[in-house]
DNA sequence: CCGCCTATAAAACAGTAGTTTCAATTATGT
DNA sequence: ACATAATTGAAACTACTGTTTTATAGGCGG
């Protein structure tokens, strides 16, 4: 070859670059691989070279040489790269390298980007079908106590004010001042339990679980991934990623999946939760107790 | 209740929820093949089944055995399923307007799509310069005083707990049962009160704020781009976008300016060295701390 | 029309991926 | 304590991946 100098110029420029950069200098076969790859942005690296060659209708050897047109030693370093790229963004990534460990103010839309990064591996992981499993649940349910201590404690109180404002007898616990048992001890299988259960849980958490169940009340669990025994004890588990590259773990990702348990069951119950809804707000219009 | 529509069974039992269901009853080399894929940050089907192996400290037949043991045919199922499941959560493949009026479940995709959004409309209009003088006026405060009501009790609550793994002195109002009065009767200048105060405001808050500002009391207010009056009360306003295309207002952006805070502080004291540092590296500890 | 070059896919090839086997090791039950 | 079962990694194995080779077809200038 005779450029090798603007070869390893290319090493560090992604995946993208490369492709317009040879695009128009593309054998009509390859353009239909240029054409596919532009069009999967992101998981190239979840594919094989086969199973490109198969999506765009060319030949296997169509993929290779491809891939070392536009520069690249062989489409596994293609891969890689790719790949590498997609995760350098990872908080765990910013986590070990300059992020976590610097001084000095924080650029908040760095910090952002993180909060993004860890919205979206979120809702990667997150099973829509279970989603709705649980929205069934919460409105079929008789009564709904909320259960979240230390760090969850915040959460569960937000996902009862957000249920509360669309169905009936939904309570928090611990309220101030009350006792394991206390709402607990007549709950049934009509009822459900949501318990939030982020990163630092007390060992307490799993014995509550486990007299619930007992009793036969279903269990929802909403939960991070480092939650090892206790899906077991629920009837459905919902994963919020909390990692971040920053100090403290966030709950951004958790505080939007229930807000999305909420939109969903309100939807669910359509008119008649609407209606719950509507006249909550006409009471506190009423009461004048909004500034606006 | 009775059972719903009996839906795939391929698509009904992600990766994850098969790990938990077997996770008690995995040996020791397979669970940590199990503890690393529940914590993966990015796309498993991106990895092979021999980099798995390595990361996880296992021999690349423990992986197989791992795959089969959950339910799959083969390691290579479980990649194409999962590779599945996240090209449908993909933002690429999903509209990007808000689906407020319709009815019918909500798609988690395009909600966290909404999300984001909000979180970087919240990060445009946020003034850097603005959040690093709250964080001095948080460092030299005496006592803080964190208020909030309704839907920012929880925002409030959760700013407390974070500026007190910070700093001493830091009090939530009101908490249970307290009157206006009990902490804001003796701070003076050297104090800080904090007001969160998102959409669907009392108008009492305005009222607080004008007493606690009369005192000499410096305030910092966080509040939503709806706020009129409010502001001029305050030394310093951060505003965080609440506006959805979905029903309820999103806290989302606020959670992750309250964090941007705390994390922030934390650099700042510990880049002064001040007397927190040592309340700080404990902190790290505590974090860092394995549990369960 | 012809030689030359490029593009392409099919087939041969080489390397490696994931699987299976197996012996050593560790748990478990009696 | 013993025997049995389960777990594990190393190594043999197989199947498939990506690459290279090869032959054919097509384009372009002479």
């Amino acid at each position: 070859m005779t450029n090798e100098i603007e070869m390893d110029l290319d090493t560090a420029s992604p995946l993208e670059r490369r492709i317009h950069e040879f695009y128009a200098a593309l054998p009509p076969a390859e353009r239909k691989l240029a054409d596919l790859v532009l069009q999967f942005p992101g998981d190239l690296a979840a594919y094989s070279a086969t199973e490109l060659s198969e999506l765009a209708g060319v030949s296997k050897a169509a993929v290779t040489r491809f891939f070392k047109r536009i520069g690249f030693a062989s489409f596994d370093e293609a891969r890689r790269q790719s790949r590498e790229a997609r995760d350098r963004g990872s908080p765990i990534y910013l986590a070990t390298s300059a992020q976590s460990g610097t001084v000095g103010p924080v650029d908040p839309g760095t910090f952002f980007n993180d909060e993004i990064q860890a919205l979206q591996r979120t809702l990667h992981k997150l099973d829509a079908a279970a989603v709705a499993r649980v929205c069934t649940r919460i409105a079929g349910a008789r009564r709904i106590v909320v259960i979240g201590h230390r760090n969850s404690y915040h959460l569960a109180g937000y996902l009862r004010g957000l249920l509360g404002q669309i169905r009936p007898n939904v309570l928090l616990f611990p309220g101030p001042g009350e006792t394991p048992g206390d709402h607990l001890a007549d709950l049934g299988a009509e009822d459900l339990v949501i318990v939030v259960a982020m990163r630092r849980r007390r060992a307490q958490i799993s014995n509550i679980m486990k007299s619930v169940a007992d009793l036969g009340v279903p269990i929802v669990l909403i939960t991070d991934p480092t939650a090892r025994g206790l899906p077991a004890l629920a009837k459905e588990t919902l994963v919020c990623e909390t990692a971040s590259g920053f100090l403290f773990d966030t709950y951004t990702p958790a505080h939007a999946v229930l807000r999305l348990l909420a939109v969903d069951l309100s939807r669910q119950l359509g008119q008649k939760g609407r209606t719950h809804l509507k006249a909550i707000e006409r009471l506190h219009e009423q009461l004048n107790e909004l500034e606006q």
